[in-house]
DNA sequence: TACACTATTTATAAAGATTATAAAATAAGA
DNA sequence: TCTTATTTTATAATCTTTATAAATAGTGTA
């Protein structure tokens, strides 16, 4: 399914005419595949081997390029640099303050949130974000020790 | 009422042992008194007038300090530069996709979805985050023009 | 009030993430 | 295959934030 997904991003990058290239298409591929929630520079080293003389340069455009086309999520936490989430379907992250990682979390949208403070702001909603802070399991038990 | 915040939030320094320079007096007053969200910038800006001689690092140092102490909440979107927020009560921040504006949303805490999360995952959780996005009436209206 | 001690400020530089620029390379359609 | 506009590369610049060390100034004590 890591398969179809690909198959679909690159041809939604072809219906809008951007270009498929082979950084872009390892961009996508590392992201989809990665059940992490990689940095630009996460991606750029991962990717070194395949392409010794690609730039960061390129992985930030073309990260930009997905999240313009809706395919990828810029994520910005309180941490130095930002993370980068293939879209599939609608979850939330619960990030551990201890060591960072982060777990996706299905939740139904909280619509509810979104009318009201469209009721008491007057703003027109788009969206909203959430993440949840917490210790992860192993962080925990090696805190229990 | 911004008077007794900021007395109170002085008494929580010499609580703390924190040292009252007047250069932590300004930020915290001008933090009080803002009704933006100001980033770190926009504070060492906004002070040059009172002390000429001021260095960016006291700004960055003394938020942290707030920070720490748990006076001001470091709030990270997506643009460049963090933003800070003197901390009252509990509340949600809706953002204009347009110009910028921050407003304040005042909502339960969703304890519901932390215990989910905790169940879901196994985190211990500690507390979430959560931003609205929209456009306000003034960039709505303007659109429309 | 003056002193001493330590925290804080300043000035500066360094680090790290991201973006801008221009020349070279290349994907995609004719 | 050829052409052209897009993309990549290499590099430098920008911007935010932090580190460092010397100078300064709060605060408690005599």
């Amino acid at each position: 399914m890591a398969h179809i997904e690909l198959k679909e991003a690159l041809d939604t990058l072809k219906d809008t005419g951007v270009r498929i290239t082979p950084q872009r298409h390892a961009i996508l591929e590392y992201l989809i595949n990665s059940m992490s929630h990689p940095t630009a520079d996460d991606i750029y080293k991962a990717l070194e081997g395949k392409f010794p003389n690609m730039s960061v340069a390129t992985v930030y455009n073309n990260l930009r390029v997905f999240r313009e086309v809706g395919l990828v999520k810029e994520l910005t936490y309180g941490d130095a640099s930002s993370r980068f989430d293939f879209v599939t379907t609608h979850h939330y992250h619960v990030i551990c303050e201890q060591c960072g990682k982060i777990v996706d979390f299905h939740y139904p949208g909280l619509d509810e949130v979104e009318h009201l403070a469209s009721h008491v702001t007057g703003f027109k909603i788009s969206h909203h974000r959430m993440e949840i802070y917490g210790t992860c399991p192993d962080c925990a038990s090696k805190e229990a020790h």
